[in-house]
DNA sequence: GTCTATATCGGGATAGAC
DNA sequence: GTCTATCCCGATATAGAC
């Protein structure tokens, strides 16, 4: 087992080492993209040699994984914050989704790379998979908290299944965000604002007794779909 | 320019080399995987030599690219069959979904391989990307005819965007389907059953005045995100 | 135009010595 | 933990047979 798996037993030394190489992969990988960015070079600009590179991350893919991680350890805070002084549904989800997308802003060029083994249940990259669940699962305590904080006030059955909703929501819109080349991703930050808008009135319309076999349909929808990922 | 480029040009023997090709690919594709298979192998297997086998695929996501071209080939006869056979909205776009899901079904394994570049706009292979576009725009309007057919009585704004939409709808169910490992991916059928279903009353109830705020806030969304389309 | 054979390169990944 | 050496494979290049 290497070092990476064991972050709490490494010497100072190690940890200055793994730091090193992965600030300059992910500068690297900013830079030229994820493809041309050789291990080699990665290696070589951290001052260590390919092997040792080798040594504290098992993939170059590893690394990306290890870009995750240290983003989701980052936006905690920052997420909390924004949540805390935003108000409203609306607010507060934009607000959770502003961090990321600031946050992941100058990787974006190479975020597509990241996330293109999004349709590869084998792959430990991939969004939907196990390695991921801890930092999916902790996305959507974040839009529960939302829903929560604003007194969301829907049919029991749909407020349980509204988090798990708007991780996939906000899957989608990163995956939009990332195909978005208009100035400064405006597109994105539009389709935001309008999906939201939808989304809220879709909630407030919820409770209506003409909406219920639809609201009915939708939940036994999720629950098929949670059913296929309990035991993927 | 490859003979790829040029398919009505070839000679006889050309077109039997060229496929044969493909078919070893698929099939070690299928076998192993489309990491684990090499293109030594797949040159080996079809009894050409490797500098040959480039000639007739510029890379090993060219045979995929193949692979895609000719499924989209087979399968529009069935699809067209199978759209004249059924009755009913519902029963038009299974049998779509079913015509692509068991024609996939052998290469779901590799199919996650395949898709693995959706998220990145940069890959030829991106399904929402221009290379593929061909096959999009001949996938949307095998949901064009099944709304025709069905007779779909819905606003006219709404109704322009559905086939875009149900394509979209169709990705997603194709993503979930590469994940589901339950037996036979029984349950990717469930959701699909239960998905027409959600949406067959969405579009009966899409008419009523109650709803109109949010139609049209879907459209306004729709419309947004083919504004990205258009200039991508 | 179709095909073989072979050499070469670049880069991800691994083995094993220290 | 760190290194050097090596392997494998995708991709390219070249020279030539038919």
């Amino acid at each position: 087992m290497t070092s990476q798996n064991n972050p709490g037993r490494v010497t100072e030394k190690a940890a200055e080492t793994r730091s090193r190489i992965l600030n300059v992969a992910l500068d690297l990988f900013r830079r030229k993209g994820f493809e041309q960015a050789t291990l080699r070079e990665i290696a070589a600009e951290a001052g260590v040699s390919l092997g040792n590179a080798y040594y504290y991350f098992d993939s170059k893919e590893a690394l990306v994984m290890a870009f995750y991680s240290r983003a989701s350890d980052e936006m905690a805070p920052l997420i909390e914050n924004a949540l805390a002084e935003a108000k409203g549904f609306e607010k507060r989800v934009t607000a959770i989704l502003s961090v990321k997308f600031e946050y992941f802003g100058p990787n974006r060029a190479f975020l597509g790379a990241l996330l293109r083994h999004g349709a590869d249940p084998q792959n430990p990259l991939s969004p939907f998979g196990e390695e991921t669940r801890h930092i999916r699962e902790r996305d959507m305590e974040y839009f529960a908290k939302a829903l929560e904080l604003s007194r969301i006030d829907v049919p029991k059955d749909l407020a349980r299944c509204l988090p798990k909703l708007l991780w996939l929501y906000q899957m989608g819109l990163i995956l939009f965000w990332i195909y978005d080349h208009s100035d400064g991703q405006q597109r994105t930050a539009q389709l935001r604002d309008k999906s939201l808008g939808l989304m809220a009135t879709a909630l407030k319309l919820a409770g209506f007794p003409l909406l219920r076999p639809l609201r009915k349909k939708l939940i036994e929808l999720v629950r098929i779909a949670e059913g296929e990922q309990a035991d993927a």
